[in-house]
DNA sequence: TTCGACATGTAAATGGTTACATGATTCA
DNA sequence: TGAATCATGTAACCATTTACATGTCGAA
């Protein structure tokens, strides 16, 4: 899969490996998250298929580098993949996945939890801000002109906007919900550990396709 | 990672593999994606840290199967897991990754792409509400009455609904002005190709923190 | 009699992470 | 003088995916 990201980045432009992974953090890492020593093997990978090539450029006073170009396959194969849907979506989110387990916590440690959650989006969402605030400083406002070569990543800047704005609504709420419980708690404790399985089977079977 | 997905399923109630694994797929596998042949192998794993037991049972008409439960030192390492917060967030989505290119595809595939991407997550929007709803019919409303075992599953799955919603906005969003575009190019061709990158690093010189 | 649910896995391959290695240059 | 930038990688390990394998039972 980073091999599309990698070939996405070099159908703009001519790169070396390092500014390639530069620009990767910069942009497509919003999308799809790698690290520096996958990008070059990846690179290699890539080069041995044909679907980029290189060429060494020799320095004197830096180390030497080598610079990318898409060839014709791997244009034609990005163009493929593009025209192919994801199979299935495999959502991963380390933050969530701890939110879940989350009545093992003390009251106390759970809204740390948020908080901490809530602070990491926050950050996030500055910094697609300050990318967009940039761009549309030198560009004008990219919403009344739409530059050709920056769509695509200017729609996935906002839907990283709208996505991190709509998980610190969420962090909050969740915050204020928990506490909430743990105002109520005292003495009120649910009868049985609730199947949550068992909803699931009936909800398909109200013909709800979950 | 998955290993704490199953011990919070597990810290629930005693499971059989297969009970576990499509549990999983109606409750963790939306913060958590894995494959059935993973869970397997993970619990064997869990069970040589000594972090789940198993104990075998036979069965005369079906199968026999192995029931896991949560051993102590299972509980600590999932609570002490729930104390660290994740050490980086590694976004990866393949339907934004396709967007991020959408310039290389026509308008009218440029438009399918969005429309397929919108369909998806209406799908798990019923899914998720699907789930919600039942739980509510069968437990009261969730909102108001907050169950002690379920506020995890509860809040993460006001996440994924909200998630959803925002998608679906923006996939409708991003192709009107794909098609808003689609109308305005002919004749007009920015300049040259935009250095995203570059832009980036003014946005971290001005203190931007990206 | 065929399909889906029950029930458990293995093996090979790929993809991704972590940690390390090297060494010059430029700027504060 | 020390830190950051430039510039490339390797190696070992771990996580994940893909594909396959096996066999029974109950319902339509």
């Amino acid at each position: 899969m980073l091999s599309y990201a990698l070939l996405a980045l070099l159908s703009r432009r001519r790169l070396t490996g390092y500014e390639l992974t530069k620009r990767f953090y910069g942009s497509v890492a919003f999308c799809w998250h790698a690290h520096q020593s996958q990008i070059y093997s990846e690179l290699k990978r890539l080069e041995k298929r044909g679907w980029v090539s290189s060429k060494l450029e020799t320095q004197t006073t830096r180390p030497n580098k080598k610079a990318y170009i898409l060839t014709e396959p791997g244009r034609d194969a990005l163009v493929a993949w593009l025209r192919t849907p994801p199979p299935e979506f495999a959502l991963k989110d380390e933050w969530l996945l701890r939110v879940w387990t989350v009545e093992l916590l003390k009251p106390d440690e759970a809204r740390d939890l948020l908080n901490a959650c809530g602070r990491f989006h926050e950050e996030r969402l500055k910094a697609y801000r300050a990318i967009v605030g940039t761009l549309e400083r030198e560009h004008g406002s990219l919403d009344s002109t739409p530059y050709e070569t920056l769509v695509g990543p200017y729609l996935c800047l906002q839907q990283g906007i709208w996505h991190e704005e709509m998980y610190i609504r969420w962090c909050r709420w969740a915050a204020r919900r928990l506490a909430a419980r743990g105002r109520k708690r005292s003495g009120r404790r649910s009868a049985a550990a609730i199947d949550l399985h068992s909803v699931v089977r009936r909800a398909r079977m109200n013909g709800k396709d979950v």
